[in-house]
DNA sequence: TTCCCCCTCATACTTTAGTATGATTTTCAC
DNA sequence: GTGAAAATCATACTAAAGTATGAGGGGGAA
């Protein structure tokens, strides 16, 4: 957690850096400032909308997972027995929700290969080979009668 | 939408031409543009970090007002409704107990190029992209509410 | 009988999914 | 603070899934 900071940190002091090199470099007061604020301006915009959905996301996956919420396939709780994480759990209910992978990447904020390894797992956690069986079998063991 | 949009940009827009007075008014170019810079920084990443909140915030609402089903025997009426034909209902069925295209052909007696054909139609009859989202949405029109 | 729909099959792609393996980093309990 | 489990990311594959387009045969309705 603190590395984690001090990246940031480190990565925003070369950002500024950077940007005054540039400003040198290129601009040299010639180009209007208000050019030069507006490109800083977006750049600080997009980092820290992608930092603070990082840091939401976080905080929802353990807020949600207590809270049972939502009427989908999932009893955790059967689910669990299974050995199924809290991420796969939710990787799970994404797919059963008709995503692709890239889509649950972009909406967990984490890579492509992130989902593939999570849903890897879980599929040889539940025993089977895809995700439309992942997704029955999730729901047969939430849901048995 | 659009109009949020142009609000954001307006606002975005007021901010910079602020900072711009300020640095006429206070700075006067003699306080090191470091600083400068990193107030911007500071300022915009936290823009950042709200607007991205704001974001979330409205696709959580909208991913929750769409879930929400149960046991999954396809009710054909309603389907049929669609323009689904019978074969199609099949594939649909087979696909919704996990199997995969070359399985169902197997199991139809047809090549893999008709499932295919098949799954296609289906999709586009439901609108949908992925056999995840077809399953789903059939068992929404199946089992509404 | 002719037209239209359904089912079938095909070629030739592009895109996702899934597998195998390995590595780093967090987190949490002991 | 160590160690184990989780989560992350990556490379390099292979295997399915999905798209686009065309085409032939069979059966029912106009």
């Amino acid at each position: 957690m603190k590395k984690t900071v001090l990246i940031y940190g480190a990565l925003l002091a070369v950002l500024v850096i950077l940007l005054r090199v540039l400003e040198y470099r290129f601009f040299v007061r010639d180009l209007s400032i208000e050019i030069y604020i507006g490109i800083i301006a977006i750049l600080f915009t997009s980092l820290g909308i992608w930092f603070g959905l990082k840091l939401i996301d976080r905080q929802k996956s353990k807020a949600i997972s207590q809270s049972g919420l939502d009427g989908f396939i999932i009893n955790s709780e059967k689910l669990r027995l299974h050995g199924i994480t809290e991420r796969e759990l939710e990787v799970l209910e994404l797919m059963a929700s008709g995503l692709s992978n890239q889509e649950i990447a972009n909406k967990l904020f984490v890579s492509l290969h992130t989902i593939k390894t999570h849903s890897a797992n879980l599929y040889s956690k539940l025993d089977v080979k895809r995700r439309t069986q992942a997704i029955r079998k999730a729901r047969e063991i939430s849901h048995p009668e």
